[in-house]
DNA sequence: TTGAAAGCGGTACCAG
DNA sequence: CTGGTACCGCTTTCAA
């Protein structure tokens, strides 16, 4: 097997110099038309592609996006990666992946690497975020940006959605279904979503005057919600709750699930809200109300926020926030 | 902001030679202690890391895998790019991906950005793959692995499971819970896979004398599978059908939703099982029996098969099949 | 052990 | 318009 073709034998083969080569290849500077045409030629006939990796070595451009994610297995982690996947290759850029399975250490290691691969851009997908990171970030001086995170989001540039906005806007969606008792459900653990989750809960029932109640569960999963509906559906039930609102998709699906097993009809005795929109709430039965969150479009944004700073060199300082849908499906009734 | 040191900065400070700085990064060869100590002091100081675009460059080696799959989007996607980033970052790898969506000439581009960066080794993620692609990238020379497809199964290197093994694996399960009238839905795009699961259901019904009804629908869908039951009921029932198989969770799930809306009570009506063993299986009521596939593991050996490749230059010519796993749930019920 | 120097495959400036 | 050449940052002979 022969050696890649390399700039030296499209030279030799078109009998020009090296620099003609180039010029031809990206266009920079008029080349005659023999010439393109010569070098066109010994280019096809030898199938040479430029190498990329000498190429962004001496212009200090990849024409890569670095991407920093806690773990791609969470199921919404793809959505974004398409958003930034289709919109970078439309800029011609391309995505170098590193997981840091949420460990502060790994995304320090990732910064170093991506940075020494030369990437023109970093966007970092995480909601526990520190700031030792952006620091080291900014440090390598490349620009970058933040999803799927509150951290200080005046200082670091961001592209989310109002989370407290969103489940204010379910909680509404409640109440104009005539719901007056509405339960919260939400995990304990205090990351920004969720404190900005619950703190929109709480400003829509007081706007109606309305009582509010917060339970907390250690975590966000099935079982959780199961469980806090065995434990508290008496007490629901004498405060007359009609409806409960949980902070996930997997909370909601666990209150289903109880349900199901104690032949408590939903909607009938409790309408039920989840958030995420995940595959699940629209397979399931009932098929659960959720909010939807615009992941691709998140990522989209992100990447063409990214190029336009890498383009015009243009700051980015505002953060961005996108707009989530309620969508309404068989866990809600309308009451009164 | 100042540029990013190099080693001719490394070398200044520490008044060692240019070689010596490579060699104590490298551990090349030996350097004598107060040469190594200079040289390790000047890189901490000024916060050196090695430019991996060069050194690629120079070593003709890059530490990077290519990745070129058709859709982050697919679900499962997710699990074989865990398996390979975290196996891939034991053996110091990273991930460069390359998003096709099934179309050939974008997967031929692929295989060329890939090359010109350099990979060391490419993953192909398909089912639909063409063998020109194949060819491609054996041309570049460069070492790949498949997954997910039955190309040319002998030519080509691949990880897979064995799918019609799979099925008949299904099959007798549901025979050896009594069930002597089966149905099998499948989807008629003929993909390999599918094929191969429909065999392997013919040959189980077979080998225990029993009739064998396969059903085709035109998509692999909720809908498809809603629909399916909604036109067969009555025939599944004057046949005695007591379980269907399903050769995906999608079709499975559509068959439940037909039996949710009208109060078809499963598993006492029909057992059913799906393929895949998707999240939602576990998670609709009835949850459904379903086959696991090793995605992660698939994913994961596929890298240490690539890296034995890369390492000992050693060939890899014979197709691994990884073992799939069939997970009991509420669907299915023992009968007779 | 150590340093000088020749590349790796390109780009871009400088003359001509 | 075209060719020569320095250089991007690093590794690796080859001598010393």
């Amino acid at each position: 097997m022969s050696r890649k073709p390399t700039m030296e034998d499209v030279k030799n083969l078109a009998g020009v110099s090296i620099s003609t080569v180039s010029r031809v290849i990206n266009g920079t500077r008029k080349v005659s038309p023999d010439k393109t045409e010569a070098v066109n030629k010994a280019i096809a006939k030898l199938g040479y592609k430029p190498n990329e990796l000498a190429r962004s070595l001496v212009m200090k451009r990849s024409n890569t996006l670095g991407i920093i994610l806690d773990d791609i297995g969470y199921s919404y982690m793809a959505q974004y990666l398409r958003g930034i996947d289709e919109i970078g290759k439309m800029y011609k850029y391309d995505i170098l992946l590193y997981s840091t399975f949420g460990s502060f250490e790994i995304q320090k290691k990732a910064v170093d690497f991506l940075s020494s691969k030369q990437v023109e851009g970093i966007i970092v997908i995480s909601e526990k975020i520190n700031n030792e990171i952006l620091y080291l970030i900014k440090e390598h001086d490349i620009p970058y940006i933040l999803l799927d995170t509150f951290y200080s989001p005046d200082e670091f540039k961001t592209v989310s959605i109002d989370f407290k906005k969103a489940m204010s806007d379910m909680t509404e969606f409640m109440i104009e279904n005539g719901h007056e008792n509405i339960a919260y459900l939400r995990e304990k653990t205090a990351f920004h979503s969720s404190e900005s989750k619950e703190s929109g809960y709480i400003e829509a029932t007081e706007n109606h005057k309305l009582d509010n109640w917060v339970f907390g569960v250690n975590n966000d999963t099935v079982e959780a919600g199961y469980k806090f509906l065995e434990k508290n559906y008496n007490k629901l039930k004498k405060n007359d709750v009609t409806a409960i609102i949980a902070e996930s998709d997997n909370l909601a699906v666990g209150i289903l699930h109880y349900c199901y097993d104690n032949n408590i009809n939903i909607p009938e005795e409790f309408s039920v809200s989840g958030f995420g929109n995940s595959d699940i709430s629209e397979l399931i039965k009932p098929s659960l109300t959720s909010v939807r969150l615009p992941y691709y479009d998140i990522g989209a944004i992100a990447v063409r926020i990214l190029v336009k700073i890498l383009r015009d060199k243009e700051e980015f300082n505002e953060s961005i926030n996108l707009n989530h849908e309620i969508m309404k499906r068989e866990t809600i009734k309308k009451i009164k």
